[in-house]
DNA sequence: GTCTATAAATAGATAGAC
DNA sequence: GTCTATCTATTTATAGAC
């Protein structure tokens, strides 16, 4: 057998150029594959072939490894709702409904979510790069449900925190295997976060007694 | 039952009738103090000042004893809900509604819900009281549900869904920080879940283009 | 920058004494 | 039924070699 340092990726000295970055592609990697839970600095090392020692070169410890990951979760996330929300067309009722589906299907592949880009373990590292992603995030959504609205803008805030627990609840009790044996694929969740949205924004344009 | 015939009852020998249900009691303690994460048998052990290998005596495993735990915050939620149900008075949307909040009471003081009644690791075990419980559980909201809609009994589990997926989703964002620094106490947030769940109900009942 | 080796926690689980 | 002692596995993190 010849055992070049380039002939395995997984044994031997890890010649990457950038292991940092490949250390948070490959963190968020697992993180989709086997939730928060089982996020581990030396899993992420063991995948990339590295000893478990080595991103502590490159991070003072898990939580800012993680950190990173979420950083990264959060820009794409907020693309893939800005994606969802041009798909949907002109009406805003339905550009911000839409945001409800695209949640459950990033967050069901990706495995990062509010939960993981707020968690209150990373807010207090203080990273800038991860709050100006979640505001970023936030802005962009609450853009959209001000858009919705067309009850003066002190609804919104309200709008939208019934809008993202609902769809964080669909995806959260997906991922723990509430809705496991049926029919719930995680499309059929998707659609049915967005009818729901589209239900409360019409609730919330309802006069109270009744139609 | 504060004096054991020993002087502390977090020493020496525990001379507990019942450590089984002790087991229990003190496994619910320790899943609302420190969430499913921190859940472990040895520190429920510690706990109740019993070496790490008594609970093996009475639950072959980890799973086991969570099952037992889940078994009981199913019956405990089970009862809040009703009770929530009767204190909200006569109207069926008003009692259907209510559970929301109860839901997020009981899950942010007692820190187990459905993800934790229902997770896949427990329904592995098919232990036959926590599927009884469960069954109640959701049997329960069903008929909660079938009463507040007007509109035919196949709406039911549908609306269901979109209030349990609300309730939780409220419930699973605070618990992870996302709602952390502002005037979100747990009662804010359970009168947002109630409401949030009538504007579902509202717009439900509202045909599919405006008022 | 990466490796080997190691330390200190903590967990699940089992064997055998009493 | 409970204890002491132990084994195995895993994690976070550090020290020092190369």
């Amino acid at each position: 057998m010849t055992s070049t340092p380039q002939d395995s990726p997984r044994r031997g000295r890890y010649h990457h150029g950038d292991l940092r970055s490949a250390l948070v592609r490959t963190g968020f990697d697992l993180l989709a594959k086997s939730g928060p839970a089982a996020f581990s600095v030396a899993q992420v090392a063991r995948e990339l072939g590295v000893s478990t020692a080595a991103p502590y070169r490159h991070f003072p410890d898990r939580a800012h490894l993680l950190a990173a990951v979420a950083t990264q979760a959060a820009e794409e996330l907020a693309a893939e709702l800005e994606r969802a929300a041009e798909l949907a067309g002109p009406d805003p009722a339905e550009r911000f409904a839409a945001t409800a589906g695209a949640y459950v299907r990033f967050v069901s592949a990706r495995g990062a979510g509010f939960t993981v880009i707020f968690a209150t373990e990373l807010q207090a590292l203080h990273d800038q790069t991860l709050a100006t992603a979640g505001r970023r995030l936030m802005d962009l959504l609450l853009d959209l449900a001000h858009e919705a609205t067309g009850l003066g803008p002190e609804h919104s805030p309200r709008l939208l925190e019934q809008h993202i627990a609902l769809a964080h609840g669909y995806v959260a009790l997906h991922a723990d295997g509430f809705f496991s044996r049926r029919q719930h694929t995680v499309e059929h969740l998707a659609d049915q976060a967005v009818e729901a949205s589209r239900t409360l924004l019409r609730g919330l344009a309802t006069p109270r007694h009744g139609p």
